[in-house]
DNA sequence: GTAAAAATAAACTATTTAGTATATTTTTGC
DNA sequence: GCAAAAATATACTAAATAGTTTATTTTTAC
């Protein structure tokens, strides 16, 4: 069982994911996370070293957890293409993500871009091996016959995730899921292309 | 010609755009302008009300250079497929944007999400006009002839630009443009099949 | 050439937010 | 049940940044 501080210390995390994933790690501040959690600044600081400690810490909360999701959701899916189709259908309700304020991984990559390096860094890390790992789940579905290896994995794992992330802030700003229905009909259609 | 007032509150938000597209709205603030510009705070706040006004008139500053831009852009195709192309090609080299910082509208999309309401809904109607002109360019070419009507603009403006914004994010984080060119080569692909 | 406009310089104030200190109370876990 | 750990309450300090003031200098545009 967990002690009782590092208890307090993930709810801390769990109650600052959203702030800083909707205001961002620059526009979040330690009030809106003192208020959120009724906790007190003393105890706060008795968990975190600084505001800084806590951006980056709750930036691997949310990344971790966003990844046990995606995981998980991949794992349902038996044969490559389920797989696929899974991942994208995660994303088919961009207005209410299982943490408020979209996706953390590209809200995290657009404001780490030019501001903060090391999280800038997680962050392509993070990419990279999610872009491996769909790479590797397109290429099994080739060995083993369910694509034609017309296919090109590396196009089409870029593609799928790059459409669907842009299409989460598109769909958010507009105020309407609508779109990405037809997105996601559509990246279905190009995969199911290569079925044999 | 413009007066001396004129061109110094042009050439401050001239300076601020890439500032703000960098740092973002929350993290942008009026000393890193200042140094910029080599401005006095007295000089800057004869033009501007607060950094709130410099902010919103900023946002709507790179809102108009990204239009005339694209607009520029999209001119330059003579046939619909040629617009769409060169639609396309404008997102090429996205370590190397114009501004500084990445696509604006994608930015301050993701900040102003929670955040910034009324810039939000300014986003929101950029995207919308967005899409309606690329639909109207697409429809454009199945009428004359040369896209079968098999293509769905709706859904091929849409994942178009979702991907291409996407990958602008996804490319500048890992610090690389090499797959945007396979992106590209694939949108591309994509609207050829329709092509009669 | 000159009066008005614009910009500077420099020293302010105000506000927000981060972070500290400490005595006290509450809770935990053996 | 009790000692240690955790959290509170309250009142701070520190730092960063927004915004003001005003006298002075420079530039502009007629």
């Amino acid at each position: 069982m967990l002690t009782k501080a590092e208890r307090t210390k993930q709810f801390i995390l769990e109650t600052a994911a959203p702030i800083f994933n909707q205001k961002g790690i620059s526009g979040a501040n330690i009030d809106d996370v003192l208020a959120a959690s009724k906790l007190t600044k003393g105890c706060l600081y008795g968990h975190f070293e600084s505001k800084e400690d806590l951006a980056l810490q709750v930036v691997d909360f949310m990344l971790e957890t966003n990844g046990e999701k995606m995981r998980l959701t991949i794992s349902q899916g038996k044969t490559a293409k389920a797989k696929v189709f899974a991942f994208l259908d995660f994303y088919k309700d961009p207005l209410n993500t299982y943490l408020k304020g979209g996706c953390p991984i590209f809200n995290v990559a657009v404001e780490s871009d030019d501001n903060f390096p090391a999280v800038k860094e997680k962050i392509a890390g993070v990419i990279r091996r999610g872009q491996e790992i769909f790479v590797g789940i397109l290429k099994q579905g080739i060995e083993n016959g369910e694509f034609s290896d017309e296919l090109d994995p590396a196009v089409y794992a870029f593609k799928a995730v790059a459409a669907v992330e842009g299409a989460v802030v598109m769909c958010r700003s507009m105020n309407t899921a609508k779109p990405m229905a037809g997105l996601l009909r559509s990246l279905k259609a190009e995969l199911e292309s290569y079925v044999l």
